[in-house]
DNA sequence: GTCTATAATCCGATAGAC
DNA sequence: GTCTATCGGATTATAGAC
């Protein structure tokens, strides 16, 4: 979410409030606080966007395009599945690790009860990339019903971050268990051959 | 969350607010909000609690005490590990189904960005459970390092239920996913086996 | 496109009666 | 223990000048 360049004064509040949204979620972040952020005035806000809630929705959209477009690519093309699921789980860990932000703001819009919000992000965001994931999953789990395993996948690499933050406060913490490629090789290990097989290391 | 019967007012307020601060998080409920949920007017939060920040912390621990409590006994005992943890996993899975607001809860816990607010919580609720959740899974999996298979197997039980809002407005999406039974089963046969292995039921 | 100024409402919290 | 009444400040959003 650190992105310090914009084009114009509409992507620099996308961009911006997308971090403070992803800090603060959307009640803990208010129109004087994204405007202090870009550096005008509250009422300049509302020029770009016509209330506060567009302003959040349009800076998810920007935010999961901006991080997750660039992962779709992975997914596709050619090659033995396994591997490909073991490259896209690298990248999608080494992503997570680097943009903190954009973690959390995954696990702000999830948690909103909107229906109309949460079914415009399924159809613009979500869903290319859970076609193509479940396409993949499907290669190397023929026969399986093929939706719980790529929750699975997903979840198996987003929780170890999503927990991280009270991680540090229990006993048997250790820096690497944020290291991603730790993290990554573990998903890895279990997705092949579950809890007994993963890698070991003590 | 739904406990319609308290013993005392203080336990009220607990109980109720709890269920608000599940659904809105702390920034989108007000102290108007509780005391109109209670039935009294806000000035009487302030006799039981010192202010919002303590009412929400002396409210999650209730949660937490109310709903985790009864999961800590199937870790201890004896008998055969691999059988105690699918139990462990079938329990959890089934608390979490009836307990929507609940596991909602959890979600907003882990967005707290207050080190101390954490660091408390670590303390008093989730440490015993993942100390036994620990050695447990080190009985399955001895010669691991037990920290990551433990959020993994957190991480597998909670995500179908994080995502479930959204995943109903993806394609594929099939009413048994959301079985509580189905995903036990699937989460437990990804635990022995991995992907390959977990249940086959298309 | 951005500003100043402000309307109208909601917020957390307190004082003091009962 | 709970109420009424209220303080001081923050909130979203708008009107109109530049």
């Amino acid at each position: 979410m650190a992105k310090p360049v914009f084009t114009n004064t509409r992507e620099e509040i996308l961009g911006l409030s997308a971090s403070l949204f992803a800090t603060r979620g959307f009640d803990g972040v208010s129109m004087r606080d994204i405007a202090a952020a870009v550096g005008v005035t509250p009422a300049a806000l509302y020029y770009h966007f016509s209330d506060k809630t567009q302003l959040c929705l349009d800076a998810v959209g920007y935010a999961f395009e901006e991080k997750m477009g660039p992962l779709k690519a992975l997914l596709d093309g050619a090659g033995n599945p396994w591997d490909r699921l073991e490259s896209f789980v690298v990248q999608f860990t080494r992503m997570l690790a680097k943009e903190e932000n954009f973690r959390r703001l995954i696990q702000w819009v999830l948690l909103d009860s909107d229906e109309q919000r949460l079914q415009s992000l399924a159809d613009q965001v979500f869903r290319d990339l859970f076609n193509a994931l479940r396409h993949l999953v499907g290669e190397v789990a023929p026969g399986h019903d093929h939706q719980p395993h790529v929750i699975s996948v997903i979840g198996l690499v987003i929780y170890p971050f999503e927990t991280r933050s009270v991680q540090r406060f229990l006993p048997g913490y250790q820096q690497q268990h944020e290291d991603p490629k730790a993290i990554a090789r573990h998903v890895v290990g279990l997705m092949r051959n579950g809890l007994g097989g993963a890698n070991k290391e003590k």
